[in-house]
DNA sequence: ACTTGGCACTCGGGAACACAGAGTGCCAGA
DNA sequence: TCTGGCACTCTGTGTTCCCGAGTGCCAAGT
């Protein structure tokens, strides 16, 4: 039903398709391609792909288009993963070298993708849950507030100012300091609210608001903070290309929107492995014609968060793809050096 | 040369265009506001508009629009900042208080003051040299190896690692921390680096490479992180009104160059008021074609930074100047009180 | 000196139309 | 199963035409 000749048709028309924009015909297809076969075998070959729902034409008699699914089958089976030139590898691993910190590596991955792809890049931060406690910091502020300072392991550093309910001086700031970091240092993220849970009975009784108040912040800021943070870098690109001078707005909307942004990059986050989501198969309403390409990245065997890219439908995939694992390689590698 | 009424003419060509988004005409005109003239008139008053540069036809016998020197006078010299409703300002006083941290305020701030003014806002986060240490922390990370904390009385704190030229135990790293605190506590940022330019003196000669190295650290990340960091929100907007289609794409490219936007911020900054650049007065190429409205928001009387928007040059300056000054003002009382 | 009505003129934008070109589907023959 | 040929169907483009909004100017009125 659909021999090697029809696959190759289709793989010869995405390439064609993206690098042109422009409906594909039977013609063309033969002059640019060496199928060694006549067109009119073609136009039979993508009668019954356009049948099977592969490709489709804009209007009767134009060339054809790449359908979701078309576009689908060319990522899963017809299409290899472009590697990245030696120099481009170069060129990434000397820009994110000089990231002096979390925030600066994330800034810096976030432009390298979007530069590397022409397309909008997109960053999740780490996220909280699988890394561990470097340290806890108190800092009093006045005598009824202080500033609460958790840094990860990852270089990461969360701040929340927190209003007592009473006066509190130093001596008893630091006490509480001691205290927190002597139980959590080191600790799982995840673990955090276990381990504190019996904490406030091991505390003076007149501390124990005080220090009650302290650890539901700190419960809070790792609940909410969890994963929320997302940055995305090239919305310049988007612009760019003849595509998306219709549906631009939601396009931009969907990127400042974290939470629509979080569920793309993450719904399939069980597997570190590259994923492609391709138009409609995305769950969102405003981002039909786009698609994307993300890849999870972590130190080790850990996963930490997401990172990937957002372009039109029409892309070039495989390189695409190269860039979108390189890069998470290559920030993997940094991270698991820090 | 330029009397009343053909001030008033161009007040509603201003008004009429930024509401319709067509050039107006004399016709429209007189029927729209009640000038109590003839069209001839009107007429004869925009032809000597035009020859003072104040409008201009896009083609010959279209209607009128003005020029970016005609925004100008309008802005200097015939609107009245709109002030914003009772609604308005009890919605934005909520919201902005929901806030829990810097970062949150900023990022509130940036999309209440996009959504209010249906444009692409930015804001600048506060100057670190006007604010005041409040605390100085370093973590241990590894012996060779230690995180610097510092945090501003504006609830600002930025990380750095370091690493030490030799290794280091915990015991000698609180004893600098404790030095470091003990020097720089509440002193001003801009008075930092003459503060620690003894330190290394009053530090046992064993200390002294390691304690060096922080400092330098310390000193370049105030100068650094100067004020490189702005954020921007509702670029959406940009794609939902009709204007710019064409050269959306340098205006998006734009808000991603920090720099460029720091300079469209900045460059004006000496005052606190409301600063209106439009269209061509603007030093961007890229940028001809849009406005800025800016203001300096600060505690107190001192100015931290500035924020605004930048939308078309064919926006609605009475009502954006308010919600920029009312944001501006209402972010300063947050600021202020925390 | 300013305002007004009248009038001829100028464009831009939309509708109607024709036409070339690219591409298709199908059929009969190899 | 492939191929060449042929008739057909579109889109996009260019042309022409016309309407309407708007202008500039002039001569007359206040």
């Amino acid at each position: 039903m659909v021999d090697d000749r029809k696959l190759a048709v289709l793989r010869a028309i995405v390439e064609d398709y993206v690098s042109t924009n422009e409906p594909v015909g039977s013609k063309a297809l033969v002059e640019r391609h060496n199928l060694g076969v006549s067109p009119a075998t073609i136009r039979n070959d993508m009668a019954v792909l356009e049948e099977q729902g592969y490709i489709t034409q804009p209007h009767t008699s134009a060339g054809r288009v790449p359908t979701d699914k078309g576009y689908r089958l060319f990522v899963d089976r017809l299409s290899q993963i472009k590697p990245l030139s030696g120099a481009e590898r170069r060129a990434i691993e000397s820009f994110l070298a000089g990231a002096v910190d979390l925030d600066d590596v994330v800034k810096r991955t976030v432009r390298l993708l979007a530069q590397l792809t022409r397309q909008v890049a997109v960053v999740q931060y780490p996220v909280l849950s699988s890394s561990t406690v470097r340290h806890i910091e108190l800092v009093p502020l006045t005598d009824r507030r202080v500033m609460l300072v958790l840094i990860t392991n990852t270089g990461r550093v969360d701040q929340r100012v927190i209003e007592l309910p009473e006066a509190v001086d130093e001596s008893r700031v630091a006490h509480l300091r001691a205290m927190l970091n002597a139980c959590l240092d080191g600790c799982g993220l995840d673990k955090v609210p276990e381990t504190v849970a019996d904490l406030p009975e091991h505390v003076p009784v007149e501390d124990r608001p005080v220090a009650a108040m302290i650890l539901s912040v700190l419960l809070e800021t790792l609940v909410e903070r969890h994963d929320e943070k997302i940055v995305f870098a090239g919305a310049a690109n988007l612009a760019a290309g003849g595509d998306f001078t219709v549906g631009l707005r939601d396009v931009l909307e969907a990127l400042e929107e974290q939470v629509v942004l979080m569920r793309l990059l993450g719904e399939t986050s069980d597997s570190a492995a590259l994923t492609v989501r391709i138009g409609s198969e995305n769950p969102y309403t405003g981002l039909r014609g786009t698609s994307i390409v993300a890849a999870g990245y972590g130190s080790g065997d850990k996963q930490l968060a997401r990172l990937g890219v957002l372009g039109p439908t029409r892309m070039d995939y495989p390189v695409t793809m190269g860039a979108v694992r390189a890069v998470a390689r290559y920030v993997s590698q940094i991270l698991a050096a820090s």
